[in-house]
DNA sequence: CTCCGATCCTGATGGC
DNA sequence: TGCCATCAGGATCGGA
Protein backbone atom coordinates (compact mmCIF):
# COMPACT_ATOMS: atom_id res chain seq x y z
CA UNK A 1 0.00 0.00 0.00
CA UNK A 2 1.80 2.79 1.26
CA UNK A 3 4.75 4.25 -0.69
CA UNK A 4 6.82 7.27 0.60
CA UNK A 5 4.22 9.96 -0.16
CA UNK A 6 1.19 7.81 1.95
CA UNK A 7 3.96 7.00 4.79
CA UNK A 8 4.84 10.85 4.81
CA UNK A 9 1.37 11.77 4.81
CA UNK A 10 0.63 9.46 8.00
CA UNK A 11 3.67 10.73 9.79
CA UNK A 12 1.99 14.70 9.09
CA UNK A 13 -1.47 13.43 10.01
CA UNK A 14 -0.11 11.67 13.33
CA UNK A 15 1.58 14.64 14.37
CA UNK A 16 -1.54 17.12 13.72
CA UNK A 17 -3.32 14.38 16.03
CA UNK A 18 -1.24 15.90 18.65
CA UNK A 19 0.89 12.72 19.04
CA UNK A 20 4.63 14.80 19.78
CA UNK A 21 4.88 15.86 22.88
CA UNK A 22 3.04 12.84 24.61
CA UNK A 23 3.91 10.43 27.01
CA UNK A 24 3.22 6.97 26.35
CA UNK A 25 1.32 5.17 29.28
CA UNK A 26 -0.12 1.57 28.01
CA UNK A 27 0.98 -0.40 25.11
CA UNK A 28 -1.75 -3.33 24.02
CA UNK A 29 -0.58 -6.07 21.72
CA UNK A 30 -3.01 -7.62 20.27
CA UNK A 31 -1.40 -9.95 17.88
CA UNK A 32 1.42 -12.38 18.35
CA UNK A 33 3.59 -11.14 15.71
CA UNK A 34 3.43 -8.52 12.60
CA UNK A 35 6.45 -8.99 10.02
CA UNK A 36 7.93 -9.95 13.04
CA UNK A 37 6.85 -11.06 16.59
CA UNK A 38 5.69 -8.44 19.02
CA UNK A 39 7.87 -7.79 21.78
CA UNK A 40 6.37 -7.86 25.05
CA UNK A 41 9.09 -5.26 25.67
CA UNK A 42 7.91 -2.49 24.75
CA UNK A 43 5.27 -2.56 27.18
CA UNK A 44 7.58 -2.25 29.82
CA UNK A 45 10.02 -0.11 28.57
CA UNK A 46 7.80 2.35 26.40
CA UNK A 47 5.74 4.14 28.78
CA UNK A 48 6.94 6.76 31.04
CA UNK A 49 8.57 8.08 27.58
CA UNK A 50 7.68 10.90 25.50
CA UNK A 51 7.31 11.51 21.66
CA UNK A 52 10.00 13.85 20.91
CA UNK A 53 9.43 13.33 16.93
CA UNK A 54 8.06 11.41 14.73
CA UNK A 55 10.23 11.18 11.45
CA UNK A 56 10.24 8.69 8.22
CA UNK A 57 13.25 7.14 6.40
CA UNK A 58 12.53 4.99 3.34
CA UNK A 59 8.75 4.05 4.02
CA UNK A 60 10.00 3.30 7.81
CA UNK A 61 8.14 5.71 10.62
CA UNK A 62 10.04 6.35 13.29
CA UNK A 63 8.15 7.77 16.91
CA UNK A 64 11.40 9.27 18.79
CA UNK A 65 12.46 9.00 22.51
CA UNK A 66 14.72 10.10 24.89
CA UNK A 67 16.42 6.36 24.93
CA UNK A 68 14.31 4.80 22.32
CA UNK A 69 13.12 4.95 19.07
CA UNK A 70 9.67 2.45 17.46
CA UNK A 71 10.04 1.49 14.55
CA UNK A 72 6.98 1.06 12.17
CA UNK A 73 6.42 0.11 8.58
CA UNK A 74 2.77 0.03 7.27
CA UNK A 75 3.60 -2.90 4.83
CA UNK A 76 1.08 -3.26 2.68
CA UNK A 77 -2.16 -2.67 4.56
CA UNK A 78 -0.64 -0.88 7.73
CA UNK A 79 -2.68 2.17 8.94
CA UNK A 80 -2.79 4.44 12.36
CA UNK A 81 -6.27 5.91 13.52
CA UNK A 82 -7.57 7.97 16.79
CA UNK A 83 -9.49 5.37 18.95
CA UNK A 84 -12.09 6.81 22.06
CA UNK A 85 -12.96 3.96 23.50
CA UNK A 86 -13.40 0.00 23.27
CA UNK A 87 -15.78 0.08 20.96
CA UNK A 88 -14.10 1.30 18.59
CA UNK A 89 -11.84 -1.65 17.77
CA UNK A 90 -11.91 -3.14 14.57
CA UNK A 91 -10.78 -6.48 13.34
CA UNK A 92 -6.87 -5.97 12.88
CA UNK A 93 -6.27 -3.92 15.18
CA UNK A 94 -2.89 -4.96 16.45
CA UNK A 95 -1.27 -2.21 18.57
CA UNK A 96 -3.00 -0.12 21.03
CA UNK A 97 -1.14 2.66 22.26
CA UNK A 98 -2.48 4.91 25.00
CA UNK A 99 -0.70 8.14 25.91
CA UNK A 100 -0.81 10.01 29.46
CA UNK A 101 -3.28 12.71 27.89
CA UNK A 102 -5.90 10.04 26.84
CA UNK A 103 -5.09 9.84 23.67
CA UNK A 104 -5.37 6.18 21.62
CA UNK A 105 -3.80 5.44 18.54
CA UNK A 106 -4.62 2.46 16.60
CA UNK A 107 -2.55 0.52 14.48
CA UNK A 108 -4.01 -2.00 12.14
CA UNK A 109 -2.58 -4.11 9.27
CA UNK A 110 -4.93 -7.11 7.71
CA UNK A 111 -2.00 -8.68 5.78
CA UNK A 112 0.42 -8.17 8.96
CA UNK A 113 3.47 -7.30 6.47
CA UNK A 114 4.24 -4.13 8.73
CA UNK A 115 6.46 -3.21 12.11
CA UNK A 116 6.42 -2.43 15.01
CA UNK A 117 9.57 -2.47 17.10
CA UNK A 118 11.07 -0.76 19.89
CA UNK A 119 15.10 -0.23 19.25
CA UNK A 120 17.67 1.06 21.42
CA UNK A 121 18.47 4.69 20.12
CA UNK A 122 22.29 3.74 19.69
CA UNK A 123 20.76 0.68 17.71
CA UNK A 124 19.39 2.82 14.71
CA UNK A 125 22.61 3.30 12.43
CA UNK A 126 22.23 -0.45 12.31
CA UNK A 127 18.93 -1.39 11.64
CA UNK A 128 19.15 1.48 8.53
CA UNK A 129 22.17 0.32 7.24
CA UNK A 130 21.02 -1.43 4.09
CA UNK A 131 18.90 1.41 3.32
CA UNK A 132 19.67 3.59 -0.10
CA UNK A 133 19.86 6.65 -0.59
CA UNK A 134 16.57 8.92 -0.06
CA UNK A 135 15.28 10.46 -3.04
CA UNK A 136 13.91 14.09 -2.02
CA UNK A 137 17.65 14.58 -0.31
CA UNK A 138 20.53 16.17 -2.42
CA UNK A 139 22.60 13.50 -2.78
CA UNK A 140 20.05 12.09 -5.14
CA UNK A 141 21.49 13.58 -8.53
CA UNK A 142 21.61 12.26 -11.84
CA UNK A 143 25.14 11.72 -11.65
CA UNK A 144 24.63 9.68 -8.29
CA UNK A 145 22.24 7.24 -10.94
CA UNK A 146 24.81 6.87 -13.39
CA UNK A 147 27.40 5.72 -11.09
CA UNK A 148 25.08 3.73 -8.94
CA UNK A 149 24.03 1.29 -12.52
CA UNK A 150 27.03 0.87 -14.07
CA UNK A 151 27.32 -2.71 -14.79
CA UNK A 152 23.63 -3.72 -13.87
CA UNK A 153 21.95 -6.11 -15.81
CA UNK A 154 18.55 -5.90 -13.96
CA UNK A 155 15.49 -3.79 -15.31
CA UNK A 156 15.73 -0.37 -14.11
CA UNK A 157 12.25 -0.44 -12.92
CA UNK A 158 13.15 -3.33 -10.49
CA UNK A 159 16.05 -1.11 -9.55
CA UNK A 160 14.53 2.18 -8.78
CA UNK A 161 11.76 0.23 -6.74
CA UNK A 162 15.05 -1.20 -4.79
CA UNK A 163 15.20 -0.38 -1.06
CA UNK A 164 19.28 -0.81 -0.66
CA UNK A 165 19.65 1.35 -3.84
CA UNK A 166 17.09 4.06 -3.59
CA UNK A 167 14.20 4.14 -0.83
CA UNK A 168 10.60 4.94 -1.08
CA UNK A 169 10.09 4.44 -4.85
CA UNK A 170 7.11 1.04 -4.45
CA UNK A 171 5.26 -0.37 -7.62
CA UNK A 172 2.49 3.25 -8.41
CA UNK A 173 5.63 5.58 -8.46
CA UNK A 174 7.89 3.85 -10.44
CA UNK A 175 5.37 2.92 -13.45
CA UNK A 176 4.44 7.10 -13.33
CA UNK A 177 8.23 8.31 -12.85
CA UNK A 178 9.37 6.12 -15.80
CA UNK A 179 6.39 7.40 -17.79
CA UNK A 180 7.29 10.88 -16.97
CA UNK A 181 10.97 10.36 -17.80
CA UNK A 182 10.16 8.47 -21.23
CA UNK A 183 12.21 5.55 -20.17
CA UNK A 184 10.87 2.00 -20.84
CA UNK A 185 10.97 -0.07 -17.13
CA UNK A 186 12.38 -3.08 -19.15
CA UNK A 187 15.59 -1.50 -19.94
CA UNK A 188 18.57 -2.42 -17.71
CA UNK A 189 19.63 -0.21 -15.36
CA UNK A 190 23.29 -0.40 -16.55
CA UNK A 191 22.46 0.88 -20.14
CA UNK A 192 20.36 4.21 -19.06
CA UNK A 193 22.25 7.15 -20.67
CA UNK A 194 23.77 10.14 -18.23
CA UNK A 195 21.10 12.35 -19.96
CA UNK A 196 17.83 9.59 -19.37
CA UNK A 197 19.64 9.79 -15.27
CA UNK A 198 19.24 12.77 -14.93
CA UNK A 199 15.31 12.81 -16.34
CA UNK A 200 14.87 9.97 -14.32
CA UNK A 201 16.01 11.39 -11.05
CA UNK A 202 13.89 14.67 -11.88
CA UNK A 203 10.66 12.78 -12.30
CA UNK A 204 11.17 10.41 -9.28
CA UNK A 205 11.48 13.70 -7.57
CA UNK A 206 8.93 15.22 -9.29
CA UNK A 207 6.28 12.82 -8.77
CA UNK A 208 7.08 12.18 -5.09
CA UNK A 209 6.86 15.84 -4.30
CA UNK A 210 3.67 16.20 -6.01
CA UNK A 211 2.01 13.02 -4.23
CA UNK A 212 3.03 14.09 -1.02
CA UNK A 213 1.26 17.67 -1.76
CA UNK A 214 -1.55 15.86 -3.12
CA UNK A 215 -2.35 13.62 0.20
CA UNK A 216 -0.56 10.50 -1.50
CA UNK A 217 -2.59 7.78 -3.81
CA UNK A 218 -5.43 5.59 -2.34
CA UNK A 219 -6.31 2.64 -4.69
CA UNK A 220 -8.22 0.35 -2.10
CA UNK A 221 -7.76 1.35 1.32
CA UNK A 222 -5.26 4.00 2.12
CA UNK A 223 -5.92 6.23 4.61
CA UNK A 224 -4.22 8.91 6.57
CA UNK A 225 -4.43 8.79 10.44
CA UNK A 226 -7.02 11.07 10.25
CA UNK A 227 -9.17 8.85 8.23
CA UNK A 228 -8.14 11.02 5.16
CA UNK A 229 -7.74 9.86 1.04
CA UNK A 230 -4.65 10.78 -0.98
CA UNK A 231 -6.06 12.61 -4.00
CA UNK A 232 -3.08 12.01 -6.14
CA UNK A 233 -4.75 8.53 -8.02
CA UNK A 234 -6.78 10.75 -10.01
CA UNK A 235 -2.82 12.32 -11.38
CA UNK A 236 -1.84 8.77 -12.36
CA UNK A 237 -0.94 8.81 -16.12
CA UNK A 238 0.00 5.04 -16.48
CA UNK A 239 -0.74 2.99 -13.27
CA UNK A 240 -3.48 1.08 -14.02
CA UNK A 241 -4.36 2.73 -17.13
CA UNK A 242 -3.59 -0.88 -19.03
CA UNK A 243 -5.16 -0.06 -22.98
CA UNK A 244 -6.21 3.29 -21.72
CA UNK A 245 -4.62 5.84 -24.13
CA UNK A 246 -2.09 7.64 -23.54
CA UNK A 247 -1.90 11.17 -22.76
CA UNK A 248 0.51 12.42 -24.90
CA UNK A 249 0.11 10.27 -27.95
CA UNK A 250 -2.91 8.01 -27.83
CA UNK A 251 -1.10 4.55 -28.22
CA UNK A 252 -2.80 2.14 -25.53
CA UNK A 253 -0.93 1.97 -22.44
CA UNK A 254 0.56 -1.87 -22.30
CA UNK A 255 1.34 -3.71 -19.24
CA UNK A 256 2.86 -6.75 -17.85
CA UNK A 257 4.53 -8.50 -14.87
CA UNK A 258 8.18 -6.91 -14.22
CA UNK A 259 10.13 -7.71 -10.79
CA UNK A 260 6.83 -10.23 -9.84
CA UNK A 261 4.67 -7.09 -9.73
CA UNK A 262 2.13 -5.58 -12.63
CA UNK A 263 3.82 -2.64 -14.66
CA UNK A 264 3.15 0.06 -16.69
CA UNK A 265 3.74 1.98 -20.16
CA UNK A 266 3.60 3.40 -22.80
CA UNK A 267 5.28 2.13 -25.69
CA UNK A 268 5.63 4.49 -27.89
CA UNK A 269 6.93 7.35 -25.85
CA UNK A 270 9.17 5.47 -23.35
CA UNK A 271 12.13 4.07 -24.88
C1' DC B 1 27.73 -9.07 -5.59
C1' DT B 2 23.60 -9.63 -8.65
C1' DC B 3 19.27 -11.39 -9.95
C1' DC B 4 15.00 -13.87 -9.67
C1' DG B 5 11.32 -16.38 -7.65
C1' DA B 6 9.02 -17.91 -3.55
C1' DT B 7 7.19 -16.54 0.74
C1' DC B 8 4.80 -14.19 4.62
C1' DC B 9 -0.81 -12.81 5.25
C1' DT B 10 -5.86 -11.46 4.49
C1' DG B 11 -9.44 -9.75 1.54
C1' DA B 12 -11.57 -8.46 -2.82
C1' DT B 13 -12.79 -9.83 -7.29
C1' DG B 14 -14.06 -12.52 -11.23
C1' DG B 15 -14.91 -16.95 -13.69
C1' DC B 16 -17.33 -21.20 -13.63
C1' DT C 1 -24.76 -19.56 -3.72
C1' DG C 2 -20.13 -21.77 -3.39
C1' DC C 3 -15.47 -22.73 -4.81
C1' DC C 4 -11.17 -21.69 -6.83
C1' DA C 5 -7.62 -18.90 -8.80
C1' DT C 6 -5.55 -14.50 -9.06
C1' DC C 7 -4.13 -10.18 -7.51
C1' DA C 8 -3.00 -6.23 -4.17
C1' DG C 9 0.90 0.73 -2.36
C1' DG C 10 6.22 -4.42 0.60
C1' DA C 11 10.35 -6.73 2.24
C1' DT C 12 13.21 -10.74 2.96
C1' DC C 13 15.32 -15.07 2.04
C1' DG C 14 17.56 -18.71 -0.56
C1' DG C 15 19.59 -20.52 -4.50
C1' DA C 16 21.47 -20.01 -9.11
Amino acid sequence: MPELPEVENVRISLERLGAIGQEFADIELLSPRLRTPLKKQVKTKLPGQTVLGIRRRAKYLMFETEKFVVLNHLGMTGSWRKVNSEKDLIKHDHVIVTFRSGLRLAFNDPRRFGLFELIEKQNLANAFKSLGVEPLSEEFTGDFLFRLTRGLKAPIKNFIMDQRRIVGVGNIYASEALYRARVKPTRRAGKIKLVECENLVRAIRDVLTEAIAAGGSTIRDYRDSNGDTGRFQQRFLVYDKSGEPCTSCRTPIRSKMIGGRNTYWCPKCQH
